[in-house]
DNA sequence: AATGAATGAGACTTCATTCAT
DNA sequence: TATGAATGAAGTCTCATTCAT
């Protein structure tokens, strides 16, 4: 009830435990799923008493919405740190796509919690609006391209769609069946974008 | 906890309870989420007692499983009678992509429920063999195209992710935010598609 | 969350297992106080499951909500066969005081419990309006003894509150000290009213 | 659980801490209930940590019972002032009754408290004794007064339970309709007290 | 086939209290 | 004296599932 201050102080120590229970968080939510993991099973994994839990986080909703949050935030962080000064629209659509692969594949299970909270309602909602920001990012770099005669026009919403869905899914199949980050097959994907958008 | 044997005849009267509850749960699930869904709102949704849920599923789990297994069997069924018949592989990819928007964009509440699953271990691995499977079946037109030197040589799997991606992401995209299924821009994925993959 | 509808339709057994809960929470909930008395400890007092107790209640404070609404309808019901017909204010007054005193003196733990619903925000507010009636009810019957002249003019509500005061105050010495309803001092009081509201 | 020496001397400063603590409890407890109020609630409410509330007090119920032991006391005190050396035992009754009246005005947060402490075993064997003597109290005046002839004979001990009840019900309602104390309706409670036991 | 009452494990959450700093 | 992190028992409530009728 009493929720908890969102920029409230905490000490270096309260810190680390914060990000303890984030991670562990993170790892079971993923593995099991959200619903299925229990607030006692976190705790329990990393040896707290379950006050703990609420010290830091007002509910086990809460503790999923920033996670989500901050995942969010990291990989747009990413992203732009890749395109940043970057004049060229399609070397910006490359460097992108190759930023996702990287932070995705690095991340994936992060992915696959915000891949759940799409599945409800309660926080599907926070999520539409990250979704309209990043294709808009990408459909502008596409109209830049074909402003300048490097792709022919098309539907730029459509397009920056696919690309989003091309990277996300290979980034799945990559988390499911390979846990080296490295081998995703970056190049392959980026051929395919590049040429699938050129029309 | 005895189960119930998935062969079982039923009356017709009987078959339509339980297509009725299948329709009301797959609207809830895709809603609201499958968790936050209980068993007492389906059965209150439609007016009947809770034995009646339990008279054609073993168990809340059991129901949605058959739920993916009958979604994902007509998915795959009307694919393969999209592309039956047709010899050209570039003309089967197209054609079970358009299948495929054209299914989604019917069936957003089952796409959903997928999405859905697999972020618990618990279905996710009933889904990872359809996913191969699935893969697979493009990954062998793109080959025949690659062998007739209609598409550049290239990693067959991950164009097939690919595709996939692209057709998932724009039936999501589709599905929050648009209702009308005969507005998917079908054509420009299909072009992305066509020319992503001629490398 | 999911209310229970108020009219819902119970069985004969339904009916009795509530009262069952009722009856058994009235008794725990005066013993010991609302708060120090668990759910549990009220469904194994009647060796039910706990499923049982939000069947019949949507939580505990519904159901001491619906203990006072019931409480306090007998009770108003009481005072009101007691006087009804009765066409002198003044007795009007003392069956009112005695019916109150009979009540009281037969049901202390409803009375204990309406004590302590005053104490707390969330229930007073819904008695603030019965005690206003109440008084406004034996006001009424003040008033008109007045216009006939049988007592001298004052302040009717003051009185009322009064009397009120009187008739609780009594029942609760003697709930706490005798258990026999049969010796509550009824007629000192009814003196003790009448001559004092005499003026 | 080291219980705190009660006559602790305290620091002036610690003392106005303590005072501060009681002050703030008072009133929340008073507003939303002794259970509703937590005393992470109180220490947050006057800016301190946790610890400050257990080096004045051994526990939340030592904090009540502090809260009522002094307001009883108080009370008690208040009374005492306003009857001594008054030879007429009428005139010790009425003005018994307002100094009650004038206190339980000045103080209605406390009267809440008592009212719920006679709610919970725990607390109301505390009250009995206290209601007892003061009961006592007003009834030895009442049998001086019989004694003299000032009123007919009755029973000292229903009259004066009456008497407290008069006084305590008209102050709760005045306290829940009008902040301002000095508009209690003393005259006309005393004149209903005097001419209630005239017989 | 169907009802709806019952079960009870287990979920989330609160909170009085303790304690290292 | 004081802080705030930590504890963990205990509380309220949910819900998949069972079963007498």
């Amino acid at each position: 009830m009493m929720s908890i201050a969102p920029d409230r102080k905490l000490t270096s120590r309260g810190q680390e435990r914060r990000d303890e229970l984030v991670r562990y968080a993170v790892t079971r939510f993923a593995e099991r799923g959200y619903h299925p993991t229990s607030v006692a099973e976190i705790v329990d994994g990393i040896g707290v008493g379950k006050g703990v839990f609420y010290w830091y986080f007002s509910s086990k909703e809460d503790l999923l919405r920033e996670i989500l949050r901050e995942g969010l935030l990291r990989i747009r962080r990413h992203q732009q740190a890749a395109i940043r000064n970057e004049p060229n629209p399609l070397r910006r659509i490359e460097n992108g796509v190759r930023a996702s692969l990287e932070w995705l594949s690095d991340n994936t299970e992060v992915m696959r919690l915000v891949d759940f909270a799409w599945t409800e309602d309660t926080f599907a909602s926070d999520l539409r609006r990250g979704r309209a920001i990043s294709i808009e990012d990408t459909a502008k770099h596409l109209r830049d391209a074909m402003d300048q005669g490097l792709i022919a026009p098309g539907d730029a919403v459509t397009m920056a769609t696919a690309i989003r869905g091309i990277t996300e899914e290979v980034s799945r199949l990559h988390a499911d069946t390979d846990a080296d980050p490295s081998t995703i097959p970056a190049d392959d994907v980026v051929r395919m974008v590049l040429t699938g958008i050129a029309g």
